[in-house]
DNA sequence: GATGAATGAGGATTCATTCAT
DNA sequence: TATGAATGAATCCTCATTCAT
């Protein structure tokens, strides 16, 4: 999981035609979010979303093909949210620096409130490589694309690589596992400025 | 999965008596790290690992309990391995911005070599959460203890938090992930000299 | 096994909504009485079981949580069936003799036809000691009823303990092992003639 | 189980030539009792058998063919053990009734002191029904014999008959069910005189 | 005789998916 | 659309028995 940007759509393939239909498609989303989040991928149930979201177990299918296209529908639909988070951060016109601060302080505090997504996405890794690639992919390249517009702006050095936008994204990532979902003894703020001091000038004496 | 240092033992609850019996045990261990790294834990079954390991499937229970068992002991065995991959880099006397590029840069030679591995590793934060907090937190003490050290003498800057460990820690795993385990498109060394340019002076244009 | 009176109900937790839902349970719990009753508990197998009712396997699941609990489910069932079938000799007002000789008759009828019952609440000592000690004590308290009752009108002695019950109800139980499941040579009537005779007047010779 | 008289022998057919042998069929006995009597013949593992007479698995079949060559050995050893404890209260002459009441007596005492083989006999009727059979069987016919005696020396009733044997032995057993397996809230000696009391007079009130 | 590792048939249970109403 | 019963492939695990040392 991480920092990004940009919405994304098509949460399934049937989409209902009925004021009634829509409810129950959405009771489910919202449900097999909490199921495959408390439970994990495997340990999760058709029965158990159905259960939560109070609909018949037949019933799932008239929206979803399998487990797997739900669970698809989901990360799509979530790795949407976590950049819809940080958006906000991105809109204005903030300094190259600034605007990374931002992002992971935005994104700290997303994941608090949503500690059950980043686990959902993280399970994709295994449960969907596909979405689970992408969605990395994208994210480091939407931080590349920073990275180089900042340097475009003199901001930042030359030269900056993919991989630093990797490595930026990793920060990130690990970042919010320990301070947002393991525990929150530490105040978002103060975790972004920490992690962006690195980024300003490194963790060398300096000279 | 990450940078480390420090043996770990005690593979398997019951220890076999004769030779014949050691010989199966590693056999059993060998299969199942590679049945768990292609399939994923759910996906691999112990029909799998006996079939590669060339043993009947009632063996398998003579030296674990379960599936769940097999899989702790193999996340303890490889993460004690991935520990002694870094050991060499940190065993010399070297600077301590060095010292951090050279365990990167095993890291990613190991990882290279051992991709199941990282999956295994990486999944245990699903099948048995427990040693996955374990894991990284251990690691990033350590990591944390270097860099003390570094300011103790004088190469790195002071107030080095716990926080600026995970974050070297999450860069190191990311850039493992997309460049030693999706891809082999860039060489190790450049990698980690481009990860440890961001901690020798940041990102910024240098004024 | 024995003789008592009064029903008893909650064949299953799951009660089906749909008509069909009903006949498959009343399929599954007449399939399992024959399955234990010819092959013993850890003998007889869902398998058997769904066989026999002509259901796939799954729908086992659909109605029973596991083989303990068909098998609790049974005996509660049957244990019931049992007092049912002495109810109509215990219904109208016989001398307290006389009641018990019936009792002991229409029991002998009972097993008779019924021999897997036997069979089943017998194993049910070492499957589900709890209900197989209610029922035994149930049936023991029922009698010890009757026999105060007996008293009470005058017919039978006073001071009669649990322990005459108890001795009651074992004649009875081995009876009906020895003369209607092992073997029918003699005639249920004849049977509870001469047990019947012990009780009015023992087997010391009359003097 | 219950009251009888005769000795029996044959434990097993591989008859132990040296002293260490014999040791080790004994404490493979001995375990299965225990073995047997806590968790019943199914539950019971030939593993925990070995454990328990701290011998190798191995060993076992050095002894025995099988779980239920051992369990036969052992019915058959306890069938006769139980004959012997009756033996003592049958050895003097004394009058029939009373040598009834001793009987049950005795059998009560043992069944205290043994309640293990109260189970282990009592299974038999499922994994070993020709055993079973045969031990009821016998008793039986001892105790109709003991009747037949009786009224010859013209202390029982004439006509007595197998029927009557039978629901001797089954009072008795349930007696010893209910007052010596389950609970011990009654001395022996009373409950052999409430039982005796049935067999003098019957219940109904003297005339 | 003793030891303990190896074997594999057997069975309970789960649950995604299909289908009849 | 909604419902809930039916289906059966898939898999873990047990443990009596055999075998090599």
């Amino acid at each position: 999981m991480s920092t990004g940007s940009a919405p994304h759509h098509r949460l399934s393939d049937k989409v209902p035609r009925t004021e009634r239909g829509r409810r129950t498609l959405r009771k489910l989303l919202d449900a097999a979010a909490i199921e495959f989040g408390e439970r994990g991928f495997h340990e999760a149930s058709i029965t158990g979303i159905t259960r939560r979201a109070g609909t018949a177990l037949g019933s799932f299918y008239t929206y979803f093909h399998s487990k797997d296209e739900i669970f698809r529908a989901l990360v799509s639909d979530l790795s949407g949210k976590v950049r819809e988070a940080a958006k906000s951060a991105l809109a204005e016109d903030h300094a190259a620096l600034e605007t990374e601060r931002m992002a992971l302080e935005a994104f700290l505090h997303f994941a608090r409130e949503h500690k059950e997504i980043y686990r959902i996405i993280d399970e994709a890794e295994f449960v969907d490589p596909t979405s689970f690639r992408a969605h990395y992919e994208t994210t480091a390249s939407r931080i590349h694309a920073r990275l180089l517009a900042g340097a475009e702006k003199g901001e930042l050095r030359e030269g900056l690589d993919e991989a630093h936008a990797w490595a930026i994204m990793g920060m990130n990532v690990f970042l919010g596992l320990r301070y947002a979902v393991w525990s929150e003894d530490t105040a978002p703020e103060r975790v972004a400025e920490l992690a962006n001091e690195i980024l300003r000038h490194g963790i060398a004496r300096e000279g």
